[in-house]
DNA sequence: AAAAAAG
């Protein structure tokens, strides 16, 4: 039996509540957390009572501590070898997961330690040696370890699988696999994620036991506070295009996605001319690179970074402004990923997606996906040339955007022409 | 097809 919650029915009011000790609520106080998000009210109560959980929650919302928080307070000191693994798609994410789980555990007998390429294996080896209780890593890395018997997973009890849909996919799958074999039974596994497709939460419970199902964001899968708008554009004049929206909008700080790596190099390279600010990240860079780009970005002294979906997933910077999809992204799932770096915590966000001639498609897949229509702006000056030019579908009203969870799967995919190249 | 993840 699955046992479904859509969404508690009253919040607790305090995260006194949900059943956390006097330390962990000391600690969350020196990071100035006072009352819980509603996915970690509805997360840390069966996450506590040791029940696998499938948690799906908005981009922004808290999931991180809602994962966290139970695996610090169920932690059993005193024991050899790591007693949780928490797996993510990037390093970056790998990273920020760590700062997190390390503030929310101050003042625990309590060792996290990050386990992925990129970083000299040395240091890993020698934390490894010492004794550590969490480890939160990168598959690769973490498979590296076990292959060389550096790492045990034989005292693991709980398994979490970060951007889970992303971690099940094919990319990823034989790794996840791989590690979950070496993982004793029985264990806790917890996932999460803002997309779990019916299709993702399928094979998920096969990797489970009775779990307990959440959705909090249903109807509404991307987070109200992030204004989303596309803008069409003949893909010649994207770039100049770029430079005008940054100067008609001068965001806090914006990410701008591009779908290639050696785009988001050449990209980088020429708003860099006008932009001394801007930086690039990407998976060709070196990690010391990747690191100098994140400390900066998060510090701000990079106001504009251009990416490719390495930094699509979790990221959390709060003084992100804007998003632009300078590229559409191939797969709705990361185009809510890419414009949920904006908007975090109940702050607001804009999210610009240019939208080429030939990419009516992509678009209506991504407004089926969040269920919403994205308002069309034209920039003056860049108007479309071409004769034809319009949006016919949308103005005879016939794109389905489904009420019932609004899934690609569940939706037919229409045909849009977005404006005539003839 | 591209990106990510081991080196």
């Amino acid at each position: 039996m699955i046992q479904r919650i859509a969404s508690s029915p009253t919040p607790p009011a305090s995260f006194a509540e949900l059943g956390l000790s006097r330390l962990t609520l000391a600690a969350l106080k020196t990071v100035n957390y006072r009352v819980p998000s509603p996915i970690q009210a509805a997360f840390i109560p069966p996450a506590l009572e040791g029940r696998d959980v499938i948690g799906q929650a908005k981009t922004g919302t808290g999931k991180t501590a809602a994962f966290s928080l139970p695996l610090i307070e169920m932690h059993e000191p005193g024991q050899p070898g790591p007693q949780a693994i928490i797996l993510a798609p990037t390093r970056e994410l790998v990273q920020q997961i760590c700062g997190e789980f390390e503030r929310l555990a101050r003042g625990r007998d309590l060792v996290v330690r990050g386990i992925y390429g990129g970083e000299p294996i040395e240091r890993q080896l020698r934390s490894l040696a010492k004794g550590v209780d969490v480890v939160v890593g990168t598959p690769g890395r973490v498979i590296d370890h076990l292959q060389r018997g550096t790492m045990s997973l034989e005292g693991v009890y709980h398994v979490v699988l970060d951007e889970a849909d992303r971690m099940l996919d094919i990319g990823f799958r034989p790794d996840i696999e791989r590690i979950l074999r070496k993982v004793p039974q029985p264990h806790q596994t917890l996932l999460l994620s803002a997309t779990l497709s019916p299709e993702v939460r399928r094979l998920a419970a096969r990797y489970m036991h009775e779990p307990v199902e959440l959705n909090l964001s249903r109807d509404e899968p991307s987070v109200e506070k992030i204004v989303q708008k596309y803008i069409p554009v003949d893909h010649n004049r994207k770039m100049e295009l770029l430079l005008h929206l940054l100067e008609l909008e001068k965001p806090r700080q914006c990410i701008v996605f591009c779908r290639t790596k050696r785009g988001a190099d050449k990209l980088a390279q020429r708003l860099a001319r006008r932009y001394p600010g801007v930086a690039t990240i990407h998976g060709d860079l070196p990690q010391t690179a990747r690191n100098r780009v994140m400390r900066g970005f998060r510090d701000g002294s990079i106001p504009i970074l251009v990416a490719t979906d390495v930094v699509g997933r979790g990221i959390d910077v709060e003084e992100i402004s804007h998003v632009v999809n300078y590229d559409i992204p191939d797969d709705p799932e990361n185009y809510l990923h890419r414009i949920g770096r904006t908007g975090r915590m109940g702050k607001d966000g804009v999210a610009y997606t240019f939208v080429g001639p030939d990419e009516g498609i992509p678009l209506t897949n991504i407004e089926v996906l969040i269920n919403k229509t994205l308002e069309r702006v034209v920039i003056p000056g860049f108007e479309v040339t071409e004769r034809g030019v319009g949006v016919a579908d949308r103005s005879r009203g016939r794109i389905p955007i489904s009420l019932e969870g609004g899934y690609r799967a569940a939706a037919p995919k229409p045909f849009r022409q977005l404006f005539s190249t003839a």
